[in-house]
RNA sequence: GGGCGCGUAGCUCAGUGGGAGAGCACUGCCUUCACACGGCAGGGGUCGCAGGUUCGAAACCUGCCGCGCCCACCA
């Protein structure tokens, strides 16, 4: 059925088909775009700067239905900007992700047989590079199909020179200034990938383990890790706790070790925790270390970087889950064991990479100290340098920048920024920056560790802009307007951001040296059963597949419709097809214009001159750009779409566009008016509409004003430069137009209601007569409210069989029909005895209301204002009832039913 | 353990003191000349529960129940 060709009927007059498929204009639209320049930012442009960071994806990723909202939501609101006049700057690039990365590459390697080992640190490297030169970076691709306007001539990633340089340089000034420290503290270690961790990169999850006492001679204590045992170093009870008070001091031996351990009094006790007595043992446990730091105690390593116990004979050589049974039984066999609780669930830290359990290890590694920058990275927020968007979410942005712990930043990787620090053979430890000549000679070596890969992005607002040199483009567009992204990395990048952007920027002062104005977080992306997307779940729904089935516009504008602040977005295939029939919509609407010689020549109208109809959509499209700017500026996208989707589909198509259809079809100036008002309509609708869904828009707009391009087209309102106000003008707001066609829609329905209860066919044209226009303003529009109801001009023979009454009073608009012969008695004396019941007990609540005296006694006047008028048109609207109630013939039932 | 948030129509969600809304799904009629990816009309909700404040509560307060997320060094 469908599958009319379209291309026949159409093709000629309007050159646009009548199902848009955007397969065949996205591709062509980015790269005339890109070629054009259109994204590519000037420096030295004299226009105010708009600059938005790209979160900058990892280098092995894929676009995945994370990224898509989040593309669509910067492009968006970069494409708003540019519109408005600013100068824009979105800078695209890729993150070089140390683990993941070298993970990845490690696969690829093990398909070869082969290990990292077997190249060495650096033919390894080169091995990632040519990498990533080879399958690094699909994601762009998929951006440019996203439609995301990202300026390409400055693409960057986090390993190339510039942003190395910008590392070296940051790590040398803080390492000076003494934020930087290499120090023995207890580290996540992930026993996999062999590397430290920082907290963040540690995921929890309550996990099956068993709690196992063990009676270490006088004195039991409980341990969910038995094979840390071997490193014990003392058994810590509470200072108050009586029961242990008598062995504070004492020794007792260690089990299978044969060493000798003391009993310590240490506060962090928790006496009412199991047996109220803890193993201690500082080189496997956070906790311990502390307690041993504090009491001078030994750690004892008794694992290894691959979770091998190292130690003790019988379990040397064991994997530690292996190693745990093992002691278990052995120490059940001494009869030690005295309780067992298994299955015991507790938190257990799994690596965020690759979800192996974590090792609290001790190890030398480097930090840097948070202290004074976490404490600048929650001022800039407390004293409204920087907004968070929503609100509500600085809370917790607040609390883990109040509450930071020194960032580990060293990982035991060969891919990423390696360590600016040599070490000389009398244990010199000199840090090198980026101009300095590293020391020569012999015994000097280098650091064999990389930086964190967050290092390096934290320094991406401005790395990225030519620092640590004082170039055009961080003098022009730092610091940045925006920050977009999900709320799930507030903590590994937005606040590493503020901390390095601050110090790093310091000398432009506290206005000018935060990475962001504003940072706009968004929700994460869930499945319609309000899921996370995840493939192990099979809820996974691929962006690009969207892309190909219902276009980039369809998939981008069913993002942002579910786009609050804060709040999580929901994805479902329903959704994306209506987002492609919206699409359709908007094509065909335009189509329809264009068909009908709607046009954007010349001035409008002068609004006195104009119709009504006419009048009512400039006010509506007026008042509806107004909001749509106002939501844009809050970040609420959904708020946006609703009400451009709204102002679409339910105005301008269902109402506009049909009533524009007979001044169309009579011509002369009537039909002029109306074709300019058309134009003027949808150039301003598709300007509103172009920063959510660009391709379809720029199809439109072009082909409808023959412009070069709706991209660099001024937005209707909030312009910073450019003479296009009048695009919309608040002189167009017209409360009497609005409530007129408010009216017309009312008769029309009411009569169309009547009419399917009727049973009427929607062709059906029913002989009418209208009463009541011809003293009000609707009298001129007789003939569309008779086209959209379909009522014929009475005939001679007209015979009145029913009548639709909408309004009160003087303003009533009376609708007489004549449906003779299929006219249902029955049905319609039930709806009205049933309307009329309603309008009874309408007058009963309000006459209840007002005879209420508390409530006229404190009630605002106003609210009693509005009883009294709803009173009165309840009370209207009963007479009125009655006397269609009385008006009806008398019902003539067909001899069959009259039994019944 | 701490923090944040949520519970409104079958589903996903708007709605921060004055007559319960949207999209999708559902029902009926319709190939009406922009669009069947469409049109018209319609059904459907004790706004988690219980108290309180108020003339008036989905909204504000308290408690309870249920759910989600984040943080946390409970052996």
């Amino acid at each position: 059925m469908t599958a009319t060709d379209p291309a026949d009927a159409d093709n000629p007059p309007s050159g646009l088909p009548s199902v848009y498929s955007p397969a065949s204009v996205e591709t062509k639209l980015y790269e005339r775009w890109v070629d054009r320049g259109y994204f590519t930012a000037d420096a030295t442009s004299d226009k105010p700067p708009f600059t938005i960071v790209l979160p900058p994806p990892n280098v092995t990723g894929q676009l995945h239905m994370g990224h898509a909202p989040q593309h669509t939501l910067m492009d968006a609101v970069t494409r708003r900007r540019r519109m408005q006049g600013y100068e824009t700057l979105w800078l695209p690039g890729m993150d070089h992700a140390g683990i993941a990365t070298q993970n990845v590459v490690e696969r690829e390697l093990g398909k070869e047989g082969i290990s990292r080992d077997d190249l060495g640190r650096e033919g390894f490297v080169e091995r990632v590079w040519q990498w990533k030169a080879e399958y690094g970076g699909r994601i762009l691709g998929q951006m440019r199909r996203l439609g995301d306007g990202v300026d390409w001539s400055r693409e960057r990633f986090t390993m190339d020179a510039g942003s190395s340089r910008a590392v070296g340089t940051m790590f040398k000034r803080l390492y000076d200034d003494g934020l930087i420290y290499r120090a023995e503290r207890i580290i996540n270690w992930c026993p996999r990938d062999r590397t430290a961790l920082s907290d963040i990169e540690v995921d929890h999850s309550d996990d099956e383990g068993e709690l196992i006492s063990i009676s270490y001679g006088p004195i039991t204590v409980a341990t969910t890790r038995v094979e840390t045992m071997l490193g014990d170093t003392a058994v810590a009870v509470h200072p108050d706790d009586p029961r242990y008070a008598h062995l504070v001091g004492t020794e007792i031996e260690l089990p299978l070790t044969g060493r000798r351990i003391p009993i310590i009094a240490d506060e962090h006790v928790d006496p009412a925790f199991g047996t109220g007595a803890v193993k201690v043992t500082p080189a496997h446990d956070p906790n311990d270390f502390e307690i041993g730091q504090r009491h001078g105690l030994p750690a004892i390593t008794v694992l290894d970087e691959r979770g091998v116990i190292t130690t003790h004979g019988p379990f040397k050589g064991l994997d530690r889950f292996e190693a745990r049974p093992a002691i278990t039984a052995a120490l059940r066999e001494l009869g030690l064991v005295v309780a067992e609780k298994r299955p015991y669930i507790h938190s257990v830290g799994h690596c965020s990479r690759c979800d192996t359990v974590i090792e609290p290890r001790l190890s030398l590694q480097w930090f840097v100290k948070v202290e004074s920058l976490a404490k600048a990275a929650g001022d800039a927020v407390r004293d409204g340098r920087v907004t968070i968007h929503p609100p509500e979410m600085a809370r917790n942005y607040f609390e883990w920048v109040d509450n930071m712990h020194d960032w580990c930043i060293s990982r035991q990787l060969w891919w990423g920024h390696r360590i600016p620090v040599w070490y000389g053979p009398e244990g010199e430890v000199v840090a090198v920056g980026p101009d300095d000549e590293p020391p020569s000679g012999d015994g000097w070596r280098q650091d064999d560790d990389v930086l964190d890969t967050w290092f390096s992005s934290a320094l991406w607002p401005f790395s990225t802009l030519g620092w640590p040199a004082e170039t055009a483009d961080l003098e022009k567009f730092y610091p940045t307007s925006v920050l977009l992204t999900g709320y799930d990395i507030i903590f590994f990048w937005v606040a590493r951001m503020m901390m390095f952007g601050l110090y790093a920027m310091a000398d432009r002062g506290p206005e000018g040296s935060m990475p962001f104005r504003t940072v706009a977080l968004t929700g994460l992306v869930r499945d319609d059963r309000g899921r996370k997307m995840s493939k192990s779940a099979g809820n996974g729904i691929d962006p690009l597949e969207w892309i190909d089935t219902y276009g980039a516009d369809a998939a981008r504008f069913t993002l942002a419709r579910s786009a609050s602040p804060g709040s999580d977005i929901p994805v479902s295939e329903e959704l994306a097809q209506g987002g492609r029939n919206l699409i359709t919509k908007l094509w065909n609407a335009t189509r329809f214009a264009i068909l009908n010689g709607a046009t954007v020549e010349g001035p409008l109208p002068d609004l006195q001159t104009l119709p009504a109809t006419e009048r009512w959509i400039l006010s509506r499209l007026t008042r509806t750009a107004a909001d749509i700017d106002g939501y844009f500026e809050d970040f609420q996208f959904a708020k946006a779409c609703d009400a451009l989707f709204h102002f679409t589909w339910d105005e301008l198509c269902d109402w506009y566009l049909e009533l524009a259809k007979l001044p169309l079809e009579r011509g002369g100036v009537e039909a002029t008016a109306t074709r300019r008002v058309l134009g003027h309509v949808l150039d301003v609708l598709l300007r509103l509409w172009h920063p959510v869904i660009p391709f379809v828009t720029e199809e439109l707009w072009t082909t409808l004003t023959g412009g070069e391009t709706v991209v660099l087209a001024p937005w209707p309102t909030g312009l910073v430069t450019g003479g296009a106000a009048a695009l919309v003008d608040v002189a167009t707001v017209d409360g009497p137009a609005e409530s007129l066609i408010t009216q017309l829609q009312a008769v029309v329905t009411e009569v169309r209601r009547f009419r399917a209860e009727q049973g009427l066919r929607p062709a059906q044209r029913v002989p009418a007569r209208i009463d009541g226009l011809a003293n009000g303003a609707l009298g001129p529009f007789e003939d569309q409210i008779r086209s959209l109801a379909r009522l014929q001009i009475p005939t001679d023979d007209f015979q009145e069989t029913a009548a639709v009454v909408v309004g009160h009073s003087g303003r009533a608009v009376r609708v007489a029909l004549d449906l003779s012969g299929t006219i249902d008695i029955g049905k319609e004396r039930a709806r009205l005895t049933k309307a009329f019941g309603v309008a009874v007990n309408e007058v009963a609540l309000a006459e209840a209301k007002l005879a209420d005296e508390a409530f006229i006694a404190k009630a605002p006047a106003q609210v009693v204002d509005k009883i009294r008028v709803r009173l009165g048109d309840a009370v209207a609207e009963v007479e009125r009832l009655r006397g269609q109630l009385d008006a009806l013939p008398p019902e003539t039932l067909p001899p069959d039913q009259s039994q019944q």
